[in-house]
DNA sequence: AGCACGCCGACT
DNA sequence: GTCGGCGTGCTC
């Protein structure tokens, strides 16, 4: 007999999949979620990647243990689409599938303790203490988890405890999968009989003893009339009172149907659809040129300026697609900061829109990740996440945004980079990619010059909304000019009052969070930091804290310097707090709200002060990136930059790029109706190119520019960069890794082109040391072959006994 | 990534 | 002596 195996992706950072046996006479499909055990007694939930015959030579093979649906839970499309993230971002399938699916589908074996029935605890032995408590709580508990057995016994691991009560033999081990998923029962009612209905006098005669009944009866005939489908038990009890045990005896008198359905826990939005909106001259064109252009390429830009009104287009574009019966992928950098545009299309395209993003709850995205599957869905918004929907018959990909750094994952393997591996989804679905922007990024800009994407611009602003007006204050001059109150100077703060005496908003942008970054000891210029990480701890007024903003450590703020005990410690740097505090000195008697993630942790916060500042309860909204994104003001005819210089400082060769960007951004926050904005930027250096060309939007200008030394330099576009970091907790075993892997490199690439091995700005995080080597991939050269290289390199690092503990990440395309 | 196993130093 | 730390090796 033929004997059938399965390459099945478990969630492990190896590379590859991993066989087991088919058991006999099961049927087996690629896509399926399977359990299997791996190692002692671990138990995983995978999919099923491939099926052969091939059986492995050098390891025996164990069998799948279970197949945990019928229906396929990834499309064979997508593991395609995993398997070039793997390769292309280099890491491990399992890297890509613990990303990709949500994790509550992912069941984790969890194993559990179990007191043999009918043995007696035998006295002449002697237990340890801490195995005689655990078999004397297992006497009155039927299981308990090794997780809860390890509290009980309060040691650092009970592994030793439970071996001495197993050779015993007085307990067993029991791996059992937890399902983590339980869909929530929704309860439904529908009259069984009309108005009109012969029998209705008779039922109404029987309901004269229950008034109540009866009551209910009516009011659910009327409801049921005009929307002609069951309805929500729970909301229809909320509104006309009553409980379930109504409902159910008036089941049993025959006269409703109550049924159960496993319903969303996603919340609908309403169902008014909001059909017609005609584009502008401008407009249509653009959409036009995209039609056109899209019949060429794959992929095309829409460059339009702030208020342009892409999104108009965005949606003309949805609906040609969706005629054809194809769906749509809307994907936004961070789709929780962007609750208006999401709305604007959920009242546009009604029931097809499914969201997906990082608030979701598991449950929430198992519901949609069912739903997509189920095709219920006719277009998906998330931020990149999204891409790994089961989504079918795909027809566009919308990337909005396109330059937003936060489309690529930084945090956690895979690092992919949402707006390029959407390309590639889409050209496996045969589906076309639209990217947007007003400030694209010179990627995608150089890409769409060169011809490789479409290219389309609108310059005009819709609505005949104009420009803001753009002024930049120069600090040093406000300065000396004694000019200053704090850090608002008197020109910000004039504008301010003028704002505010016409009745309208203002939003001020300063970079960072807390109340000053550095806290410094006048005496002996001494400055906390942080015990885990190279960074100056960052002081935080309101919760009188010291707070580490990278690995979240605080401490109590001193009363005097840890080092020569003075009680003169001054805060250099300003922080969004600080400008709070002085904007509510200078104006005491507005309303001023903070919006960067310690206010926003709450959760709805986010919501709430959005509507707060809809309704024009507060005035002006001091915040960090947050206020820069997506927020749509009717009102907002001021915008202050605190600091424009703290932009333009950042080590990194997209600096300048980034500051435009998000100066810009920032600026399409003012005026975005009938009256113009205002843009007040505050920097030192005022005359800086960057700050001159962002005033005048002169975003070709600087696309020139900074491309010109991209050139020069070797950065992108003009080269493909990976990043290598090395980190261990010993430095200097981090440090030797790095240089050993980059020696092996040498034969390879030449000083230009293998950068470091460098310790980075912040050279430990989280008491791991870091090092890191930059490798840059020319025109000519094969970024796979270059990938290849630095594969076998890592497997000739890890011949070394001491360099196999150093964790070590390849970034491609690091932003 | 987990987890076992084995070696070593620090204590009831 | 043993608890618990850490380094090392292995998992289909």
């Amino acid at each position: 007999m033929i004997q059938n195996f399965a390459e099945v992706i478990l969630p492990l950072p190896m590379p590859g999949t991993f066989t087991y046996e088919i058991p006999a006479g099961w049927q087996v499909q690629i896509g399926q979620r399977v359990a299997v055990q791996f190692g002692k007694r671990k138990i995983y939930t995978g999919i099923v990647h491939s099926i052969h015959q091939n059986k492995p030579e050098l390891y025996k093979t164990k069998p799948l243990e279970a197949i945990l649906e019928e229906e396929l839970l990834v499309l064979p499309a997508q593991i395609l689409f995993w398997e070039w993230i793997a390769a292309y971002y280099m890491c491990s399938l399992g890297d890509v599938y613990k990303n990709a699916f949500p994790s509550a589908l992912k069941l984790e074996s969890d194993t559990f303790v179990k007191a043999i029935k009918d043995k007696e605890f035998p006295e002449e032995e002697n237990l340890s203490a801490h195995a005689f408590l655990l078999w004397q709580t297992l006497q009155h508990r039927t299981m308990i988890s090794v997780n809860e057995a390890t509290d009980l016994v309060e040691l650092k691991s009970v592994l030793p405890v439970l071996k001495e009560l197993l050779d015993f033999g007085l307990i067993q081990l029991d791996e059992k999968l937890q399902k983590k998923y339980t869909p929530k029962i929704e309860y439904y009612i529908q009259p069984i009989i009309s108005m009109e209905d012969d029998s209705l006098p008779d039922i109404l005669d029987e309901m004269d003893r229950a008034p109540k009944q009866r009551e209910l009866f009516f009011k659910l005939l009327a409801q049921y009339k005009q929307l002609d489908k069951p309805i929500k038990a729970s909301t229809f009890l909320k509104a006309n009172g009553g409980t379930y045990a109504t409902l159910r005896s008036m089941k049993e008198k025959g006269v409703i149907d109550l049924f159960e359905n496993q319903s969303e826990r996603i919340s609908e939005y309403g169902e008014d659809v909001n059909e017609i909106h005609t584009l502008s001259n401008k407009q249509q064109l653009a959409y036009q040129s995209i039609i056109e252009q899209f019949r060429e390429k794959d992929a095309v830009l829409l460059h339009g300026v702030t208020s342009s009104g892409k999104t108009e287009i965005y949606i003309k574009l949805i609906e040609k697609v969706l005629q054809k019966g194809k769906r749509v992928l809307y994907l936004l950098p961070e789709i929780s900061l962007t609750t208006q545009l999401t709305r604007r299309l959920q009242k546009h395209f009604g029931d097809d829109v499914g969201i997906y993003h990082s608030k979701f709850n598991q449950n929430e995205r198992v519901e949609l990740w069912h739903k997509t599957l189920n095709n219920d869905y006719k277009i998906l918004i998330g931020a990149r996440s999204s891409l790994f929907l089961p989504i079918q018959d795909l027809g566009l990909i919308v990337v909005d945004e396109e330059h937003e750094t936060s489309l690529k994952q930084s945090d956690s393997k895979p690092f992919f980079h949402g707006r390029d591996a959407a390309m590639v989804l889409a050209k496996m679905a045969g589906a076309k990619v639209l990217l947007g922007s007003a400030t694209p990024s010179l990627e995608v800009y150089h890409a769409a010059k060169e011809g490789k994407f479409g290219y389309v611009e609108l310059t005009e602003r819709f609505g005949g909304v104009q420009a803001p007006e753009m002024e930049i204050v120069d600090l040093r001059k406000a300065t000396h000019k004694k000019q200053m109150n704090g850090d608002i100077s008197s020109r910000l703060e004039e504008e301010i009052r003028d704002t505010f005496e016409l009745k309208k908003q203002v939003i001020i942008f300063q970079n960072r969070r807390g109340y000053a970054p550095v806290m410094e000891c006048k005496n002996c210029g001494h400055t906390p930091y942080c015990p885990n990480c190279d960074v100056a701890l960052t002081y935080h007024q309101l919760s009188h804290q010291l707070k580490c903003h990278y690995c979240g450590h605080s401490q109590s703020k001193p009363h005097q310097c840890y080092q020569c005990k003075s009680t003169e410690l001054e805060t250099k740097g300003i922080g969004t707090e600080m400008i709070e505090e002085e904007m509510n000195q200078i104006f005491p008697h507005h309303s001023i709200a903070r919006m960067d993630v310690d206010s926003m942790r709450r959760k709805n916060a986010f919501e709430k002060l959005i509507d707060a500042f809809q309704n024009k309860e507060i005035d002006m909204l001091v915040g960090t990136q947050m206020v820069t994104k997506g927020l749509d003001f009717e009102d907002v005819t001021l915008v202050g930059i605190i600091r424009a210089d703290s932009l333009l400082n950042f080590p990194n060769f997209r600096a300048h790029e980034r500051a435009f960007q998000r100066i810009v951004q920032v600026a399409g926050r003012a005026g975005r109706r009938k009256e113009r904005g205002k843009v007040l930027i505050q920097a030192f250096k005022a005359e800086h190119h960057v700050l001159q060309l962002a005033t005048q939007f002169k975003y070709h200008e600087l696309a020139e520019q900074l491309l010109y030394e991209r050139r020069e330099f070797l950065y992108p576009p003009f080269t493909r960069l990976i990043e290598i970091t090395f980190r261990h907790k010993s430095k200097e075993r981090a440090e030797k890794a790095s240089r050993y892997y980059g020696n092996s490199l040498k034969k390879y690439f030449t000083d230009k082109t293998l950068l470091g091995p460098e310790a980075p700005t912040i050279a430990r995080l989280n008491n791991q040391y870091y090092f890191k080597i930059l490798i840059k991939i020319l025109p000519n050269q094969s970024a796979s072959k270059a990938k290849v290289l630095l594969n076998d390199a890592l497997i000739n690092l890890q011949t070394i006994k001491a360099f196999r503990s150093v964790r070590i990440d390849f970034d491609v395309d690091p932003i």
